[in-house]
DNA sequence: TCAAGTATACTTGTATACAAGTATTATAAA
DNA sequence: TTTATAATACTTGTATACAAGTATACTTGA
């Protein structure tokens, strides 16, 4: 099978990146976007041939995925979990009980360097939205929330992060490509949301950033069956890797 | 080197387990308890002559113990980290946020079930304690907790358990081995405030739920440099492994 | 036709080899 | 003695080989 096919995950993005790397982040990207479908069986070997490398980097990136919770390791298998609305909605659970959790401590803090910091970021979103650069795009937009996080030096609730990013990062990535395509006027609203934030953060406004939170999540929300449809317009040139 | 030397992490735990696992554990322990000082740089050839085994149960090891926040994966070598006071209270923040998040959900389920098993854990607590069988006593404490988080069936919350679990694991191991030679008496302490915890879920008390919690962590909260103490005298006879 | 056992084709976990890169040390030139 | 260059001893990431175990398919006997 192994033909020549487009990649989901920014190729960029893996300037130095390892075998390993690659193959973990543009799984990751398969599986979330419903190409690989939920109860589909990957096996070590199959893959080792699919992406032209040895066994090595596809058993660290089963193991990677399998810690984000999007695989699971069996005894004969692996069996893809993907996400679900549900999982979508637990995610969001779990951002918001951190980002809370961070906002708390911020209040305890001198945040101007914090803010001039998220402004510029913004900027760099605006700028991504004028090009209509969705992969930029939503780099900045994972930035912006991993900075403020980083911004309190609590490694263990940045390990929680470190741990969750990459499903957010994969999950924004689609949700951000079908919107520049489809919703433009989105993203007007996604960035006065994101100027609330900042401006929660400056007046440290508690309630103000939990509703600006919100209002992000019902917007970032896009419903699983739809981003699987996107993804499905996308890549209809693609082959299928049926074996 | 690699001499015949005691294990700290109890290998009936390990029956099963593989040789990446058994090290992943052991490792862990040794960094936890201050055995491997923080700032060791740990290289994986060395680790595969003390071990006996060859670099792939290493790698996976150390990508592991990366993962966990107690090893720091850079160019040349891992660095340990290990747990200082301040990381033990981020611990302890991030299971209070945990914690407190199942509560509310379980504040809107059936909870008979979780009671009567839970209830069940700490029944086998006492008699641990009866036979001062530290080990043992550990795992009913983690598993008490793990059974909590798990009746809320919540995958992105059941990750961030199951990421930081065995370093949880490790602590509490550590600690209770050191208490049960020295203060036995905290174990009476330690019974009650899980009894409260039960009480808490059944009578959906958030407020004696967070009461209970704290004294928990300040019974639990061993200071570091204690753990290390105690360790040393536990193992005394043992050879160091300096290369 | 069906049950029990056997062969085969998978699986995982581990060991080992090697290429490419990076520190460290040794050597030679100033 | 100091500095530049070369040799070496390490490092990581990947490929490959193999042992042990497990599921699937294939007999063979009733």
């Amino acid at each position: 099978m192994a033909e020549s096919r487009e990649f989901l995950y920014p190729s960029k993005w893996l300037s130095k990146a390892s075998a390993g790397n690659r193959v973990t982040s543009e799984l990751r990207m398969r599986i979330i976007s419903g190409e690989i479908e939920s109860g589909t069986i990957l096996s070590e070997n199959k893959l080792a041939v699919d992406f032209a490398v040895s066994r090595s980097p596809i058993r660290e990136a089963l193991k990677i995925l399998a810690s984000e919770n999007i695989i699971r390791l069996e005894r004969m298998g692996a069996v893809v979990i993907g996400l679900s609305d549900k999982e979508i909605e637990e995610i969001y659970d779990v951002r918001l009980l951190i980002e809370s959790f961070v906002f708390e401590r911020l209040v305890r803090m001198d945040t101007n360097e914090l803010v001039k910091e998220l402004s510029k970021i913004l900027e760099m979103m605006k700028v991504a939205i004028k090009y209509s650069d969705a992969d930029e795009f939503s780099y900045q937009d994972v930035l912006f929330h991993e900075t403020i996080i980083h911004a309190v030096n609590h490694s263990y609730i940045l390990m929680i992060w470190n741990n969750l990013k990459p499903v957010m990062e994969s999950f924004i990535l689609l949700s951000m490509r079908m919107r520049f395509k489809e919703k433009y006027e989105d993203f007007t609203r996604i960035v006065k949301n994101h100027e609330l934030y900042i401006e929660a953060i400056k007046t440290k406004d508690r309630d103000l950033m939990i509703k600006s939170f919100h209002e992000n999540f019902d917007d970032v929300q896009v419903k699983v069956e739809d981003l699987w449809m996107s993804q499905q317009m996308l890549s209809k040139g693609v082959v299928q890797q049926n074996d």
